[in-house]
DNA sequence: TCAAAAGTGTTATGATTACACCCATGA
DNA sequence: TCATGGGTGTAATCATAACACTTTTGA
């Protein structure tokens, strides 16, 4: 039985109705100290055990696809509210040796200043990886991760996604630091600020950076109403 | 059994090993006397009797699931090397009636001068329809096609895959009228046509209209091979 | 007063837009 | 010769890129 083999093979219990076949597989963004990061678990029991894959799981008969990603999460992080997007399915037939099983991937943007609650998840230890250090990563889930970070490329030109991965609170050059790390390019500070400045997406808070040992810079706020206004006077976020 | 039920409902016979719950749903994007059309099918039997929804099927237990898609669209229009791209899977619990199934929604563009052959697919009746007058669709069928609606005029812009709905050659107003009505919005000749010529993705096939009752267009082609020259040293295809 | 980052100004270049206009061809 | 679409020219405007420069602050 293909359920009974993947039971053992992750030494979980499946105590609900699942769908067979089918898993829910997440690449969550975190940005922290300049740097782009994904979360990981390393399996501790069966064929992949001590590798490194992509936080999973297997989707309820009673849940949508999108609400079984959410709840993943969920106990993955403890958060809720979560920006989160399905990339797409993966199904090779081999790609997972025990059988066949179809992988739904979803990839998830979290804020670096909620992140330290990464809490008991189901898989062994979690940790957070730089993505300029990702080890190799079990079945295809190196494929998914590739194919997410490119996706988060285009869409954080095309709508203002990256918002999710700052406190709420930050600087201009904060931003265009997260927008080079994302991008992998070097941008050039006034223009981006008069750019981005112009789109009237940003509020100043009136407040300032504190025991900097350079000029304070203003600290800004992005706000959803605001773009949601603009985007329904026919507004288009294109950076 | 739900496979027993779904057998039944289709009407149609699953000889083969195919994976439960989980199916597969085109969108097939036709263009026809300057109108973008839909291929759909009409259901001969079962539940959904008399009603229109999108081509798909299962999924067999040894193809990925791209192969699935390409073989389901080999039924149903007996063309290889079809234009062919994953929307995302759709998995509300109660999309389809009869129980928990998730489907793997996918896109096809193809060549307006190729597709009568519309062959006997395993389906009732296939017709094409514009779209501005697509029925009431099955089940999900009509988030499904919305979906690769929003995803064709995103991808229209970013990659020149407009070329899969021409025939070989066309004329510079014909791949206009192409991006106006796919694009929904009137376009300015002078400026489209240098625009696109500056890409230098056309070729001039030394060939011009004939029995036109006005001046003869010269005809173009579009070469792949240009285009991936081209990308291959940076080049940004952006329209 | 120095380093470091905040923030402003300026100019050249190129893309986009809008629209006037001439050209070729069959009916 | 007229209607129809093919195709060229041009000027105004706007966005982008490059970079020089001034300002503020803690150490």
């Amino acid at each position: 039985m293909l359920r009974k083999i993947i039971d053992d093979e992750s030494g979980k219990k499946v105590d609900e109705e699942v769908m067979n076949a089918i898993t829910i597989d997440c690449v969550v963004f975190g940005f922290n100290e300049g740097s782009l990061e994904v979360l990981l678990v390393k399996h501790a029991t069966g064929i992949s055990k001590n590798r490194w894959g992509l936080p999973g799981g297997w989707i309820k008969e009673k849940e949508s696809i999108n609400n079984a990603a959410k709840r993943l999460l969920k106990e993955l992080t403890g958060l809720n509210n979560i920006y989160l997007e399905q990339l797409q399915a993966f199904g090779e037939p081999k790609r997972f040796p025990l059988g066949r099983v179809i992988t739904i991937g979803y990839y998830a943007l979290i804020k670096s200043d909620d992140y330290d609650i990464v809490a008991g998840f189901t898989a062994a230890e979690a940790k957070w990886f730089k993505i300029s250090e990702i080890p190799e990563l079990i079945y295809d889930h190196s494929e998914i991760y590739n194919f997410s970070l490119r996706k988060l490329k285009r869409r954080v030109r095309q709508a203002p996604i990256g918002f999710n991965l700052l406190p709420e609170k930050f600087t201009l050059l904060d931003l265009m630091h997260l927008y080079e790390e994302i991008l992998e390019f070097k941008m050039d500070k006034p223009n981006f600020r008069r750019k981005f400045l112009k789109m009237k997406l940003l509020i100043d808070t009136g407040e300032k950076q504190k025991n900097v040992s350079h000029r304070a810079a203003k600290l800004f706020k992005f706000d959803k109403e605001i773009y949601k206004k603009l985007t329904e006077k026919g507004f288009i976020f294109e950076f």
